[in-house]
RNA sequence: GGCGACGUAGCUCAGCGGUUAGAGCGGGCGCUUCAUAAGCGCUAGGCCGGAGGUUCAAUUCCUCCCGUCGCCA
């Protein structure tokens, strides 16, 4: 029975380039998810996008003189390239500038203004007489009125943590020109938020399946009472809204539109399928399931506003999960670009390989508190555990059976041992399924290493380099068993290291790619030629610890 | 300030009312030598953030406090 499985992977903004944190928190634990439904042969759909129209996009933009069109662009096709390059399987990886996207949105807006669920109101913001226009809650500072420190932001103030308005600020002043704005009053479109309040707490309290924080903060939050938000700005950059009066020089805000783009994305690949109403096989399918991955910072927008907005436009599927994750710091400090404290994956993947990082992070993953990264965790994960027993487990049952086999035949029987040993693999090929069915990441990637685990004890117990002299039979078909090990090990990383589980597949001269083989043990042919092997893995230098800790204090 | 999560061995984390608190990695010791000096076994290591409380019994439940992070005001 093949599922509809929508994975659905928070739109990055595209004000810098990506950076490790980013990728272990949501596009690594994504990836592994939608390879595992793939494998087992369910239908899935993954998609995700640069959030072009954010604001700190076209802050950075004001700061560098240019338009932000421009730096979302520049930005966008840098993390398309950079996620492409690790591997992560998206099958549409899109932005939020399109004009299918501005479709959905507008389609999306007019049916809520339709059925009552928008409703227009007059509130002050900050204007600029200089500049002739509003300014973004982030395009003033002036000082904190609970601490008093002078440059608290429109929206915060970064001293003491307040939440502001503009119109808290005392003696406030663009950043733009340091000149005084006024405030006038401005019209904009709300949407009715607190009308969802009652029927998404009794949505959210029955998903028993959702991470304990996630539900916890999404129902405190319900229970304190939702608010109607403006979903309409007085700025240029974004999508313009479907309203013939007033409403000219003011676009969609960020916070409404970015979400959508789960729904339009997955449209957009429709029409590039051929297909386009395949889109509707994960949205208004009821059996169809949703999973959205993204960082803790972001649960509101997935488990509240969003499905909020879903139930005003009737009949989509609501998220079967919203599976956030903590953060990755680094060395104890926030992976955070602002506190310019990062690793970037452009300079990483100058250096290194793709797989020991997706490794690493997996093994690391912020799964229930944040976790941190270190370089010396980094190269301990691919020196022991990678190459050590993974790499060298599969190297070490190769080398033996080329040096001494021509071929290996299947065996005609098989001791106590040798079968308790298919059973490890087919035991760990459900272990493995059931933690990553559950989002349980971390544990996954530990059930599929303890198979290695497992086969270097059989290859040590059974001694088949020392049994080939004695008994040839004996050894052929440990090694045989052995094969069957490296076969099983092939599919259970798959989801987390697809590239070398292809290469495996090959060593193993096996036809077709390791997906078209499914979440199975393999029924290997009855006659094994086993080439020469290459190591699968290749040592870090420690050195490098030495190396990327000077490059971080730079 | 309010809400939420987290705080358990050097590191990454399990456990969650009940015999001497567990795993992997790292450390130490031993075995092995087919393999990228890889592997296997054994072992050391912890006032389970702090203070109270409930209970025959608390790391596990409750309260308060401290710390970290996020959300909201």
């Amino acid at each position: 029975m093949s599922k509809k499985i929508l994975v659905a992977v928070a739109w990055p903004y595209v004000n810098g380039e990506p950076h490790l944190g980013h990728i272990a928190g949501m596009n690594v634990p994504a990836d592994i998810f939608a390879r595992y439904h793939r494998i087992v042969g369910n239908k899935v759909a993954m998609v995700s996008g640069s959030d072009m129209h954010g604001t700190p996009t076209a802050l950075k933009a004001a700061d560098e003189g240019v338009e932000p069109s421009e730096v979302a662009f520049k930005f966008h096709k840098i993390w398309k390239s950079l996620l492409e390059k690790m591997g992560f399987s998206y099958d549409l990886y899109t932005h939020t500038h399109t004009k299918n996207h501005e479709e959905v949105v507008s389609k999306i807006f007019l049916k809520l203004q339709k059925r009552g669920l928008l409703y227009e109101k007059t509130h002050k913001m900050p204007f600029s007489l200089t500049e002739n226009r509003f300014l973004p809650d982030r395009f003033v500072e002036g000082t904190c009125p609970q601490c008093s420190f002078s440059k608290a932001r429109g929206d915060q103030c970064e001293q003491c943590g307040r939440t502001l308005d503009p119109t808290d600020l005392i003696n406030i002043k663009s950043i733009r020109d340091n000149s005084t704005p006024e405030f006038r009053e401005t019209t904009h479109q709300f949407f009715k938020l607190s009308k969802y309040n009652k029927i998404l707490e009794e949505w959210i309290s029955k998903k028993d399946q959702w991470r304990i924080n996630v539900k916890n903060q999404s129902i405190g939050m319900l229970r304190e009472g939702l608010k109607d938000r403006a979903i309409t700005r007085d700025i240029e950059w974004g999508i313009p809204i479907p309203i013939k009066d007033g409403y000219k020089t003011k676009r969609i805000y960020v916070w409404f539109e970015a979400v959508i783009g789960y729904l339009s994305a997955t449209v957009e690949w429709a029409k590039i399928q051929g297909d386009e109403n395949l889109w509707e096989e994960f949205w208004l399918d009821k059996n169809a399931e949703s999973y959205y991955f993204q960082g803790k910072d972001n649960i509101p927008f997935h488990a509240i506003i969003w499905p909020a907005i879903l139930l005003g436009y009737e009949n989509h599927n609501l998220p079967t999960d919203v599976v956030a994750n903590e953060y990755l710091n680094l060395g104890g400090l926030d992976f955070s670009k602002s506190k310019g404290h990062a690793i970037w994956l452009s300079d990483y993947l100058k250096r290194y390989e793709p797989e020991p990082l997706r490794y690493y992070l997996t093994s690391i993953m912020p799964e229930t508190s944040d976790s941190e990264f270190t370089w010396a965790g980094f190269v301990a994960s691919n020196n022991n555990e990678l190459v050590a027993t993974l790499g060298n487990f599969i190297h070490r049952v190769l080398t033996i059976s080329n040096k001494n086999f021509d071929f290996l035949v299947k065996p005609k029987k098989l001791n106590q041992k040798d079968r308790e040993i298919l059973q490890a693999c087919d035991t760990t090929l459900s272990e493995v399924s059931n933690s990553i069915k559950k989002r349980k990441f971390r544990l996954a990637l530990q059930n599929a290493m303890n198979l290695a685990h497992i086969g270097n004890k059989y290859i040590d117990d059974e001694k088949p380099w020392a049994t080939v002299k004695i008994n040839k039979t004996k050894a052929s078909n440990t090694l045989w068993v052995g094969i069957n090990i490296i076969s099983t090990l092939r599919t259970v990383f798959y989801p987390f290291l697809p590239k070398s589980s292809d290469l495996i597949h090959k060593m193993l001269n096996f036809e077709d790619n390791t997906l078209s083989d499914g979440w199975k043990r393999k029924v290997l042919p009855a006659k094994l030629k086993i080439d020469k092997p290459t190591p699968l893995f290749q040592k870090l230098d420690e050195e490098i610890i030495i190396e990327e800790n000077n490059r971080l204090l730079n």
